[in-house]
DNA sequence: CGATCGGTTGATATGAATCAACGTGCGTGG
DNA sequence: CCACGCACGTTGATTCATATCAACCGATCG
């Protein structure tokens, strides 16, 4: 049971013909694959993003100190419930959303997923992410993605450079992108 | 935590403008909603699509008798991950597979689903589900819907009527809708 | 009987894919 | 230091899959 220490990954599911849907992103602090806890096997695969640092069993031993009385069973049910509400999302944004929903819905994801987990509140955050990455994850080709985020930084929503992305009118991206 | 004994329901999310995805179906023998045994409120609901019938714990008596020694959280996990890899498949077919390959899906996985409670080994199953229904699953228009299984109908892929399904080309249905 | 629901079918519209070309930055090897 | 190749993003033209709109039909039910 490996934990990410620093930098990205993502887990993704490759059809027979090469096609492939990324089904999550994974950042520091997130478990490698909770599936791999219960399953021998399973179909997805990791992929790096970005240079990785990995440790075995950190979130088991957190969890110990902070509760002894509460077993890791139910830490790994904790994680895998997580890793199904996102997908649940996920599945919704691609079942039932356009192009520009989608993409307006990883962007905040991504936001409010790194922004748990650092303590200075930036709209400005690290966004390793190759448009291609972005197409696989929603279901889209990455020329339509090209076009989108362009439209996007245009309209003065979101500014990207330098491998960071900043956030510049949430307000409207929200509209846009958060459905629940 | 309740088991579903009889009939056939689905979880689903609603989104703000009244889109709805549908998640998974339920068949007699799974429990409704995983999640709710971890998280205290889920945002997806659950929808009756027959008659049901419900129990109690049913699951967690039967794997007390069949092994005294595994937890019960180990249970949920393992359901838990069932579900995770259900929604994986969806996220792929929904994120990068054609009308056709997602219909084609939908069937042979409610059919493996139905083969694997019934003893008898037969390609006829109850389906209950409206085209809308199916729409919602795999984020298409009931209309699609409607021209994509009349056209599977009339190339003698499967039948239809009087609320069963029968998988008549087995083979060809796979060769559309297998993808992993 | 009329009304409603679910499925079917045709015509048309549209969002996203595809195909293709180009630019730019960057690393690598000459 | 330069030249080349390559990965990535961008943009335009065109095509295609699916949505939308609308009409109709049969079954079912009050």
């Amino acid at each position: 049971m490996l934990v990410l220490c620093d930098g990205w990954a993502f887990h993704y599911l490759q059809l027979a013909d090469g096609r492939r849907q990324i089904l999550s992103f994974l950042l520091p602090g997130d478990l490698l694959s909770p599936l791999v806890a219960v399953r021998e096997r399973s179909a997805s695969s990791t992929m790096a993003l970005t240079d990785l640092q990995l440790t075995g069993l950190r979130r088991a031993e957190i969890c110990n100190e902070l509760r002894a009385d509460t077993g890791v069973a139910l830490a790994l049910a904790e994680a895998l419930a997580d890793a199904l509400s996102n997908m649940a999302e996920l599945a919704a944004a691609l079942g039932r959303c356009s192009a520009e929903e989608r993409v307006a819905y990883l962007i905040l994801h991504l936001a409010r997923r790194t922004a748990a987990q650092s303590i200075v509140r930036d709209e400005r955050y690290r966004f390793p992410l190759r448009q291609q990455h972005i197409a696989d994850a929603l279901g889209l080709t990455s020329v339509h993605v090209s076009r989108t985020m362009r439209q996007f930084q245009d309209r003065g929503l979101i500014r990207l450079s330098g491998g960071f992305l900043e956030i510049c009118d949430r307000r409207e991206l929200e509209r846009i992108g958060l459905w629940l």
